[in-house]
RNA sequence: CGGGGCGUAGCGUAGCCCGGUAGCGCGCCUGCUUCGGGAGCAGGAGGUCGCUGGUUCAAAUCCAGUCGCCCCGACCA
């Protein structure tokens, strides 16, 4: 029916379309088949299945526990915002206004005053902001929430553009120019190091240009990851939003000398965007790979069984498992995350498929034989690899092992990256046809001018994705502009971007 | 908004040209046998054929309209 073509060769083959095949056609089949997620029955939505809403808690947690550490504390503010806020700011508007969801009944009225549904909250944050903040001495203000935001896209992906999507949007307010910039900066190195910690996704970091900052603000910054179709995908973005908002808003405090000043700004967003970023990093033509910090299950373990009393014996060895893990402190607080699959009429190869397509790290094999020897048989998602292992010192296995999967999804994806990264001076002819082709990231020499960026966007799709950030770039620096051959004044990173 | 594809059981589909008992595979339920890489047999449940109208003795099938979804392009995290 209305899924066929996403969904076909499900029901009847095993397999899944192949990235190599249909990349995209792999991505969406993964998403659906390992259940993280679901279409809505409203257009450009998706419903967030427990596989994937698990990721995201999880995702979520760890952030938090990030945003705390550098002093950041939780609010909520309301989905409805007066259609006027989002006026006030020129630029904001004109980026946001063709997007937004507008409310104009309510109560079975006509409202006197049509009410957006945000689709994201600088407007009435710094209008409440505007009301707290009366001397320095009330900032820095560092404030987060986790909330849902709507955005009209004319074009939706699971994940990765949906109409109504989930996010956190950190909102700050301070007393000089600097002590914004270094904020914006700081939740950009947050950011970075949850995915590469955490995701196992590495990024660059850059300076967005002009033609690609967030509506409003000053600079943009942002992290850019490799996918593996080769596209670059922005995974987070961090805004130093300058007085903008402040003016629009009159958000101002009385400085120490006595003087009125408007404050600066900052934001910064990652969203349930990061799921697909994660499946298109990891996951490969058996289905998704969840790094083992993010899974909600970190270890399967499987039973295998013929009489009835095999299966009682290894159901029981299985649970025991269970138990000593829950007890087994060799990680602190933080328990291995284990699951028996003890269904019945199921085959354990039927099993082994399933958790395979669904990502979970590690699965141990459980069945007579391995009892007799005391063991069982480990087997990792990432690599396939199968060893037996002994059961008295199963915690310290599991928990070694699923750090090392961690490490080693980081450093394939890194490799990958690399691989598919550009930095000898390259023509541009060389580099149409790269971004015709294969794709990947390039390193090239930039002039400054908005003229070369858009005629390189016009013939090849490919963007500027940031000005990367010291670390990134290359030794020896690119000297002209990729497009127009004069002096180059930054390098930019080049790539087709989802 | 342009181009393409498609709406028949939970999923994938056949049937539509040429109108006449709605079929198949997977999944689901029950039972028995199975179980170290996607089990077998037997029995069973499950359908407003997207919706509305028209033609006809009779519509999944023909006609008109309408709604929706997916994919590919122009905007965006």
């Amino acid at each position: 029916m209305s899924l066929s073509r996403t969904t076909a060769r499900m029901a009847d083959d095993k397999k899944l379309t192949t990235r190599a095949a249909d990349f995209s056609a792999w991505y969406n089949e993964v998403v659906l088949r390992s259940e993280l997620a679901d279409y809505s029955p409203v257009r450009g939505c998706m419903v967030i299945r427990p596989n994937g809403y698990g990721i995201w808690e999880r995702m979520q947690r760890r952030l938090d526990d990030m945003f705390k550490a550098t002093g950041h504390q939780n609010a909520y503010f309301p989905l409805f915002i007066p259609e006027s806020f989002l006026h006030k700011e020129a630029e904001h508007v004109e980026g946001f206004a063709p997007e937004a969801a507008v409310v104009t009944h309510g109560g079975g009225k006509l409202l006197e005053e049509p009410l957006v549904v945000r689709p994201t909250s600088e407007t009435i944050i710094y209008s409440m902001f505007a009301k707290w903040v009366q001397s320095y001495r009330d900032l820095p203000l560092l404030i987060n929430q986790w909330a849902n935001v709507v955005r009209w896209e004319m074009r939706t992906r699971l994940f990765l553009r949906t109409t109504e999507f989930l996010w956190q949007e950190g909102h700050t307010a301070h007393t000089t120019h600097d002590e914004a910039e270094e904020e914006a900066r700081r939740m950009l190195g947050v950011y970075r190091d949850f995915m590469e910690g955490h995701i196992a996704m590495p990024v660059i970091t850059g300076q967005k240009t002009d033609a690609e900052k967030f509506a409003g603000a000053l600079r943009t910054y942002s992290c850019e990851a490799m996918m593996q179709d080769n596209r670059a995908l922005q995974a987070g973005t961090s805004h130093n939003l300058g007085q903008n908002f402040a003016k629009a808003f009159e958000l101002s405090f009385q400085s120490e000398s006595g003087s009125t000043e408007f404050a600066w700004n900052t934001s910064w967003g990652v969203s349930t965007r990061m799921v697909g970023g994660l499946v298109m990093t990891h996951g490969d033509d058996l289905g998704l790979r969840v790094p083992p910090l993010l899974a909600p299950i970190e270890v399967v373990i499987v039973p295998i069984y013929r009489s009835d009393e095999e299966r009682s014996k290894v159901l029981e060895a299985a649970n025991a498992i269970v138990g000593s893990l829950a007890e087994w402190a060799g990680r602190g607080t933080e328990r291995i995350r284990v699951h028996v699959d003890a269904r019945e009429g199921m085959k354990p190869g039927a099993k082994y498929y399933e958790w395979e397509l669904r990502g979970i790290p590690l699965r141990l094999e459980l069945g007579p034989r391995d009892l007799a020897a005391n063991q069982g048989v480990l087997v990792r998602r990432d690599t396939r690899e199968k060893r037996p292992v002994s059961l008295s010192t199963i915690g310290e296995d599991l928990a070694e092992t699923l750090s090392t999967i961690q490490r080693e999804m980081l450093a394939a994806a890194l490799d990958r990256r690399e691989a598919h990264s550009v930095r000898d001076h390259i023509t541009y002819d060389r580099f149409r046809e790269l971004m015709e082709g294969e794709g990947g990231f390039v390193y090239a020499g930039w002039c400054g001018a908005g003229a070369c960026e858009t005629e390189i966007k016009n013939d090849t799709k490919a963007t500027i994705r940031c000005l990367p950030d010291e670390e990134f770039r290359s030794a020896d620096a690119p000297t002209t502009c990729l497009k127009c051959g004069r002096p180059s004044t930054v390098e930019a990173l080049w790539a087709k971007a989802y």
